[in-house]
This record gives C-alpha cells, structure tokens and sequence, in this order.
DNA sequence: GTCCAGGATCGGA
DNA sequence: TCCGATCATGGA
C-alpha cells in the first residue's frame, strides 16, 4: 500500500469520458484509463480499472476536501440519467454512449479565462494556449507542473506576452477581466450568492464574455446544473433531433432545452454534446 | 487555397 | 432588435 495513492469506486464515472467532453482543458492522456489532469494547483494521475478510480499523490484528507467536490461525487448521477432519458429516445443514445460523463466543479477564475480563450476556437489549440499561459506566467511546483496564472500575473502581462501564447485577439478581453478581479471592480466570490440570472448578467459585463461563454462559467464552475450552453455543436445536436433538422434561433434551442430537461439542462447539453461531436 | 473551431463585438439597417 | 463583417490562429 502507498500512502499517496486515494482509492474509490463508482458507477458513472468514466475518466476519459469525463475529460474529453469538453468541459475542462488541463489534462494529459497517458492510455484510455490512465490521465494527468491539472486543478486547483495540483497535478494529479488518475487511473481507472473498472469501477476503480485510483488518485495519486493525494490523501484521504485532500479527496474529501477537493477531489470529491470536483468530481461532483456527491451527485446521483444514475438518477439524473434515469430522469433524463425516461421520456426521451435521444437522451437514452446519448447517455449510453457515455454514461461515465460528470460534470467538474471547477475554479472560477481558471474557467472563465479558459472560456474566454474558447470562443471561435478548437478544443485541440484551447488545450495548447491555456498551457502556454501556465508555461509562461504559472508558479512551477515541485512535480514540475505549473499553476493557473493569477489575476495579478496576467493583468501585469504584456499585451504582445499574451498573443505570443497564442490567445490572438482574445489577449486584450484576458487582460481586461484580469485586471478588473486583481483591482476587485469584480469579486468572483461575490457572484458565487448571485441569482443565475444576476450571474450571467454580470459575467457578461466582462468584454470578451457573451452568452454562451457565460453559460460555460456559470454550469462549469459556479455549479448552476440547469444551464445549457448552446455552441455549435450543441445547436446542431438540438437541430437535428428536436427541430427536424431545421435551423432554428439560440433563444429557441434555449427555451426547447429548458422544457425537455428543466432543471438537468446542464447534463443534458453535456452528453448530447459528446454525442454530437462524436457521431454528427 | 478554403473551411472550421465550446463566439463576441461592432456598426448599420 | 437583428444581420453581417470582422476578429487571430492552426489543423484538416
């Protein structure tokens, strides 16, 4: 037995599944069951055999005051996907193509930046700029990884610094939001007592955050499980299965994914979205 | 060479 | 309120 090694098990739960929907961006694949994921400063190995998922280095301490909450391991996920695909044969393909997906509590800051970088971009180069951002203006640790930048770091970082990472125009709206947290004209803590709809508002004060990214901050790391963002993808999944095939506005797909799946909108958007990049 | 990517902003109708 | 052009970048 090591003692850095944390061991559980689970159903509903898939790393490789859970990692490559989407949602997150500092991870690493070493085999289909065996990641490197980067959060919250550490580096962290996951393997999964099965149902076992085995972290390392951790501790039980640091699992039940972090890696729990990440993995959203507090959730039911089997009762989601029994509510979720009781009524609906779209759902029921989707959820048994990936039924190890969970949706990652994340860190807001990180999230926010990682969806501002997102937009009008590929997951593949978003993967690559945000580990040019840890590279360049992240604290190494002593496994040889590197920290998120904070707001400090980047509202200092040169304009010119920032595109050299690979951030294109997207350098001055990761400036701006950096700078108006590091002066505290934005408290992220703050937003986290906010409505949803007071969030989003809020968040899309930010130049550089629109409809959508918000939606990403706000499911992906202020747990607000009803939104479903609606990209490409997403839009071209609801076309496709709930419109018959015709293209419809994003305030529609909205209004259709909060009547379908009301309050689960958020792991509703995530496995039809797996499923739409995957097989439309 | 063109097209696309977890889109947003801006100006003009 | 809505539409179209534009934005920087690299992979297909």
């Amino acid at each position: 037995m090591n003692d850095d090694i944390f061991t559980f098990s689970s159903d509903c739960f898939n790393i490789g599944q859970i990692l490559e929907c989407g949602q997150c961006f500092r991870f690493d694949k070493i085999s289909d069951n065996e990641y490197y994921i980067t959060a919250f400063g550490k580096k962290l190995l996951i393997k999964q055999y099965s149902k076992e998922i085995m972290l390392s280095p951790t501790t039980n301490d640091e699992f039940e005051k972090l890696w729990k909450h990440y993995f959203d391991l507090e959730t039911d996920y089997s009762k989601i996907q029994e509510i979720l695909t009781a009524n609906d044969f779209v759902m029921r393909d989707a959820v048994e193509f990936a039924p190890g997906i969970r949706l990652l509590n994340q860190d807001t800051w990180e999230c926010l930046i990682s969806f501002i970088i997102s937009q009008n971009n590929n997951i593949s180069r978003i993967k690559k700029i945000i580990e040019n951002l840890c590279c360049r203006f992240g604290d190494e640790s002593s496994d040889g990884s590197f920290s998120f930048p904070s707001p400090k770091i980047l509202s200092e970082a040169k304009i010119k610094e920032l595109v050299q990472c690979g951030t294109g125009y997207r350098a001055e709206y990761i400036s701006r939001a950096a700078k108006k947290i590091h002066n505290g004209e934005i408290d992220l803590e703050d937003f986290k007592s906010l409505s949803t709809k007071e969030l989003g508002d809020s968040l899309m004060k930010i130049k550089g955050i629109g409809r959508k990214v918000a939606d990403c901050i706000t499911l992906f790391s202020f747990a607000r499980k009803d939104i479903f963002p609606v990209d490409v993808w997403s839009k071209r999944v609801m076309e496709h299965f709930y419109f018959n095939g015709n293209e419809v506005s994003i305030n529609e797909i909205h209004q259709k994914a909060q009547k379908l799946f009301g309050c689960y909108g958020g792991y509703a958007q995530q496995y039809l979205y797996h499923y739409a990049r995957n097989f439309l």
